[in-house]
DNA sequence: GTCTATAAGTAGATAGAC
DNA sequence: GTCTATCTACTTATAGAC
């Protein structure tokens, strides 16, 4: 194990190879991305195949960058564990609804590349552990949450599957139309809209049942 | 005017490219369909042409989809005024979150075709016009009906502006992770989902103010 | 770890026979 | 309106000098 073909700990050029794959397959999609383009991005001749030293295909590319983008949003998800203490109320779920937007914005480029690749059975089981840890997670941990608020009485009734369900949706849409026409749904920004959202969740003044 | 190089009104070939087209850019993105697949999903002799005597490059033929597409989104808005109409109140509602559903159901490819090509710079004024047709349109009837309900009494009282931005997001997020994902966001049907946005909108018994 | 050079394949597009 | 044939440009990828 002295030195593999294609070793796993290159150095700087590795990394910047990481960086503008993510940005360019976003961009511009993985077919429509070629390797003398990101060559060139991270100021390689363009053409020489100098690429080829750090990964052995553009494929081990765009598999490195999406698991690089995985294991970045995992260890957000623990460092932001503190999600369910503090007081139950307007203002945390405000913060809430708020911090998901930002985090969206975060990962955009993962998500657009998402949007551009799935369903096109080219990395069909990259992309399922994308939606596992996007979808599935991020709903889940919103349910749980308003599960415990109904018992504190604070949100209204509702099957908190389906309440979580449609936040969740509403985020993911705002920031997916944001994000592909540039500009926010009905001209509503970021804190008209989660302000918006509280408010439905929210158990309404004098409401009797 | 006798005939143009590559004239408007061909016959059966030119509509088959239309729709192998939208399927195709749809599902593989402009830069990942080739001209020779295409001939070959229409029947022709792939990698020999014949694609260039009904339309002059395959920008071209986007061009035509997108137009095509938007043409016929156009005509369903015409045909379905009657939108604004009828009695106000949950069962409407109900039916017209599930229409719109439907609607984007209808024109998944192109939605996803948009997701795939906007913002790559490639065609910045047909994408310019689908935002305008899908989304802003979207969002203003919405808006409109909203008004004219909450003056009636039976929605919450909330900004109109904020309120469709939310519904309009929720069924879009829906929508898309649905597509994208192949799957209900948090094991929600549509019916459940759509009857949760109602609930969310509607008064609840007994609200004060 | 980057460069020169180049192989082998595929893309978009055109000319002309039928 | 489709076919044969072909041009040019670009793409992925490799071999080997430095």
């Amino acid at each position: 194990m002295t030195e593999l073909a294609v070793s796993r700990k290159h150095g700087e050029t590795r990394d910047k190879l990481l960086d503008a794959g993510l940005r360019l397959f976003s961009e511009k999609g993985f077919e429509g991305t070629s390797v003398m383009h990101i060559e060139a991005a991270v100021g390689l001749k363009p053409g020489n195949g100098s690429f080829y030293r750090h990964f052995k295909s553009k494929e081990a590319l765009m598999e490195a960058v999406v698991r690089r983008e995985i294991e970045r949003v995992r260890s957000w998800r623990i460092a932001a564990a503190g999600f369910s203490t503090g007081e139950r109320g307007r203002e945390k779920y405000r913060q809430e609804f708020l911090q998901s937007l930002e985090a969206m914005e975060a990962i955009k480029d993962l998500i657009n590349l998402l949007a551009r690749e799935y369903g096109q059975g080219r990395f069909p089981e990259l992309m399922a552990e994308l939606r596992a840890l996007l979808l599935d997670e991020g709903v889940s941990v919103f349910r749980e949450e308003y599960r415990a608020s109904m018992k504190q009485g604070v949100l209204r009734e509702m099957d908190a599957r389906i309440l979580s369900s449609i936040m969740m949706s509403s985020l993911v849409g705002y920031h997916l139309a944001n994000m592909y026409f540039g500009c926010e749904p009905g001209g509503v920004n970021r804190e008209e809209f989660t302000e918006g959202l509280v408010e439905l969740m929210m158990k309404q003044k004098g409401a009797s049942s």
